[in-house]
DNA sequence: ACTTGCACCTGACGCGACGTGAGGTCTTAG
DNA sequence: CTAAGACCTCACGTCGCGTCAGGTGCAAGT
């Protein structure tokens, strides 16, 4: 009735997976035969392939093999439940991530029609780079506690804000508005404001992202037409200039 | 003037690497430092960096240190082009990949909530995989080609709309609407055509659901309580007898 | 002169989930 | 008696480094 036993190609066959496979999960001792020939063959009981089915349940999720033979022996539902969760968290983020560089990918590919010196690009990639790492690891592992204070919403906030802050600046700054027009005011208040809710006041990134931009501006600037120029950069810094006075 | 040399650690600190990376890409041969100091220390030139922050760049968008490798040596713009177009279309995959997973992760999550017993928990998983072994590696692949030919979005479509077809013949089966009424045959066309729509018409993958039915089907009548039952299978298959006899 | 300390060196194992042989054993059919 | 399968056990390769282990070169302090 129920004596029947598989060998391992066997069971292979059936389930799609590869000898190797099998072998690996007894191995790691995660499906192990219950029994074995004389000849030292594996023979898999019915109870061994219903593990087998359930390792390959929760593989199918993507957790690893070692989750998998932790969450077994627990054996209970919490334990069940609590792997899930974390394992949506984890794909969640994965998801975002993969997300992130596809845009990153693209925005590169659109820079590149836009530039004719093939060198050029690669000197994009470098100064992407350069900007990156002019962090340093405590300024990054600041930033990154920000980020957890914040909140990824409000960091998206910021982010999505930044583009609208900058054309506004760069419409009155190309319209020769006078630094001190209120309205350029609030906008320059917004922007400090804005650097400062993402920086927490950090004045070494500040100063770091100011050497940066004495080496790299103008060739940041014939590079990416959409961002920041050095001019106005500057009347950003007028106008933050008149701000402090009159507010301090 | 130019002359300045750098050593691993300077340079790790200066871009956040750690010394091993650096020793790494220079076992490789990615970034190696074009000088050595007589006792061996590496001594990074300008060039060796700028080579480094290039690696860095396309390492951030998720690329191997091999095709890195092969792109730098090409160093052409249609090389980069492609790589950046096929990183592209990789990451796409991978998103997918995570969402899909995520999608599975979440179902059955929500399906722990209904069900008691923990033991069932695992069961649920054990068939979730029966139930994809019993389709043969060619007709996986076959069914994988549907896919491709269909899109995407057909197949989506199709998964949207099974819902509601079972829900609408299950109100007709628990009313006892005979099999012959006009809705439930307009149903059961659809119903049909959906699933030859999905197999193409493949009759190996319905014997094989068949088999699994007959072996599994009531205990997952009993634990999908939002899926098919035995009772709305043979429901559809009368209706079926008829629609067939009727139109051939 | 000796020690301490630091930055650096090479070599080698470890991870995760298997793929891919190599070389030997057991069983069955011809 | 032999050839063909199906099976066995090592054991190395993958990828991008992390992490020791053990040794060298050089400058400052004792």
């Amino acid at each position: 009735m129920s004596e029947k036993r598989w060998g391992v190609g066997e069971l292979a066959a059936a389930t799609g997976l590869t000898v190797r496979t099998l072998h690996h999960y007894d191995e790691i001792g995660l499906v192990s035969p219950s029994e074995r020939t004389h000849a030292g063959h594996r023979r898999y009981t019915e109870a061994d392939i219903r593990r087998l089915y359930r390792v390959r349940a929760l593989r199918s999720i993507g957790l690893s093999l070692y989750t998998i033979a932790a969450t077994l022996a627990e054996g209970d539902r919490e334990a069940l439940r609590s792997v899930l969760v974390d394992q949506l968290a984890h794909l969640d983020a994965q998801a975002r991530r993969m997300n992130d560089l596809r845009a990153q990918v693209q925005h590169l590919l659109e820079r590149m029609n836009t530039v004719a010196d093939p060198g050029e690009v690669l000197t994009i990639l470098e100064t992407m780079q350069m900007i990156e790492s002019y962090y340093t690891p405590e300024q990054l592992e600041y930033l990154a506690k920000r980020r957890e204070e914040l909140g990824e919403d409000a960091i998206k906030e910021v982010e999505q804000a930044w583009p609208q802050l900058i054309s506004a600046m760069k419409e009155h700054q190309a319209a020769g508005t006078p630094v001190d027009d209120p309205d350029v005011q609030a906008l320059t208040a917004r922007w400090f404001e804005l650097v400062e809710a993402f920086t927490g006041g950090d004045s070494g990134v500040h100063e770091s992202l100011g050497k940066v931009w004495e080496e790299q501006g103008d060739k940041l600037n014939q590079q990416f037409d959409t961002g920041l120029s050095p001019e106005l950069m500057a009347y950003v810094g007028r106008a933050n200039e008149v701000r402090t006075q009159a507010g301090g």
